[in-house]
DNA sequence: ATTACTTGTACTCAATCTGAGTATATGTAA
DNA sequence: TTACATATACTCAGATTGAGTACAAGTAAT
């Protein structure tokens, strides 16, 4: 049995949220390797020590995610008979280029899970292609109470027929999915509108880790670790919304996080922006003092 | 390297949330056993199972943990230069007692963690002993930002000087008193007011799935797996505040709940308590579909 | 039968929080 | 100057929350 670890590594630019990623052949994969006990005393820093080796980043946040160890996670090692075990990482780092010659790169997140942006509404691929392959699916159920069950699960991961659209559903999403057999792993299986593939369950990796995340953002503070030290309210909401993969209030998202403490103005002004310029602010870290679960609540849409 | 599982089994009883423990020599332990990868397709598959061959009973709730993988955890193995990972997971039974034969027992989850239970106040485990040990800790630092940091940690993780006591932070009190010496893993060092030693880094263990738990029984539906199908609403109630810790306010409780479209009456009444029946209540599965986040809300104090 | 005691359930009320706006301020570029 | 952009202040109704009060409906003791 092997264990290897794996890391989804998080960065914000331009409003879209990378995932660092490392070509294996024609698919891009998340960065991964074996553990050498020898190595570490814990897999924490194991982690930490062989992502700035392989990336030439430097970590800020880091989570650990989840173990997983499906026999049919690697199809080459099952059939050699070899049992491969992943414990995945979740990593934030603030910016920097990684290092060319290690060829890694960054990939827009919402490539490998284009259904999970819902920033201009929702993408035409959950009418078209999604919601009917599951409505096939639920009316494919054997008897009624089974064809009851899969429409619940449907509805509720998905949003349909009156359910709302939980943003922190994501492994679930794609794990029905999976199942359904509109997106594939370990091939180039899927059409492009349902993402572009990744290597063994990466893209599931992924999925668990921007879940994950999304569910963190709301009650820890974790969103500043991926912001520089100063920066405008505009700014903050704009990564917020990107991880989110949905719009926001820009009045009541300013009040919410001016009135809940998490920032201070810092009385200097941005200045490259078209329009007012806006004042910068810095994360105040007196919160965590103040309140159970300080975290950037997410205000109604738009 | 070797890849075992082992699992925080949880019930309630009586408002006293119990964990299953297994003996091993003189201390308890969680149950754990090396994992089989030709026996099972998946962890979780192979979780059930186990778990249900060792204990003899039937799992509701599943739910991957952690996977610790720490050098010292295991001494007896660190010696031998082995190294043992192990996938923790956490699991809910409604009830029923262990088999006899397989030596497992119900221990009180605040046997082995005390200071996590403040439904009579803080116990005074924490003014007598733990508050004076951090506070010498914090006093021991070398400069005066080390001392600084040290506070901050302090009164963050107790909610001492100001701050509030977060329920969900039990790993991060569990890991300070560790670091500072209060409690020691691996062999009988503390004083019972810190509550009982167990095996190996199963209060860790024990630490980070009450952490868990607690997180989540506001945000998922999840303590209806440890109650009966039909119950009243303080039996709900007590159940809630036995996992959290603290006590609630009745009539506010039964607000959220209710309002929240988390239960429907039945039109039954108990009938064996004192004072005036209570109406029997059952967990209202559309709330799943009507809410994004549905749980228990805990409200404030008393 | 009355009383004390216990728990359940309804309702009140002020304080706060939220969603959805409107209005105004302060920059840059034409 | 004007048009345009974004920033920031303020409003206001409706919902949610914290903290109670009041009353209902049982059992056990007097």
């Amino acid at each position: 049995m092997v264990v290897e670890l794996s890391a989804v590594i998080v960065a914000v630019r331009d409003d879209i949220p990378y995932v660092l990623t490392v070509r294996s052949g024609k698919q891009a994969g998340l960065p991964s390797g074996d553990f050498d006990p020898d190595a570490d005393r814990s897999l924490d820093r194991a982690m930490r020590r062989w992502a700035t080796e392989r990336t030439g980043l430097s970590l800020g946040f880091v989570e650990q995610l989840y173990t997983f160890g499906d026999f049919g996670r690697n199809p080459a090692a099952a059939r050699d008979g070899e049992r491969r075990i992943s414990i995945a990482y979740l990593a934030f780092v603030r910016d920097g280029e990684p290092r060319e010659e290690l060829d890694a790169h960054w990939t827009n997140a919402y490539e490998l899970l284009p259904w999970e942006d819902r920033r201009h509404g929702e993408p035409d691929v959950v009418g078209e292609q999604i919601a009917p392959a599951l409505a096939a699916w639920v009316d494919s159920g054997c008897d009624p109470e089974q064809r009851a069950g899969r429409a619940e699960r449907a509805d509720l991961s998905w949003g349909l027929a009156g359910a709302v659209w939980d943003p922190v559903r994501v492994l679930e999403r794609y794990e029905l999915l999976f199942e359904i057999g509109l997106v594939g792993e370990s091939g180039p299986r899927a059409s492009a509108s349902l993402g572009a593939t990744a290597t063994l369950d990466h893209r599931r990796i992924l999925a668990s880790a921007l879940g994950r995340l999304r569910g963190k953002l709301t009650y820890r503070p974790v969103v500043f670790e991926l912001l520089p030290p100063a920066f405008t309210l505009l700014q903050l909401q704009r990564v917020v919304e990107s991880l989110v993969g949905e719009t926001m209030h820009k009045q009541n998202f300013r009040r919410l996080v001016e009135t809940g403490g998490l920032v201070e103005g810092t009385g200097q002004r941005a200045d490259n922006s078209p329009g007012r310029p806006a004042e910068l602010f810095r994360f105040r870290r007196d919160v965590l003092r103040e309140r159970p679960s300080p975290g950037v609540g997410i205000p109604g849409r738009r």
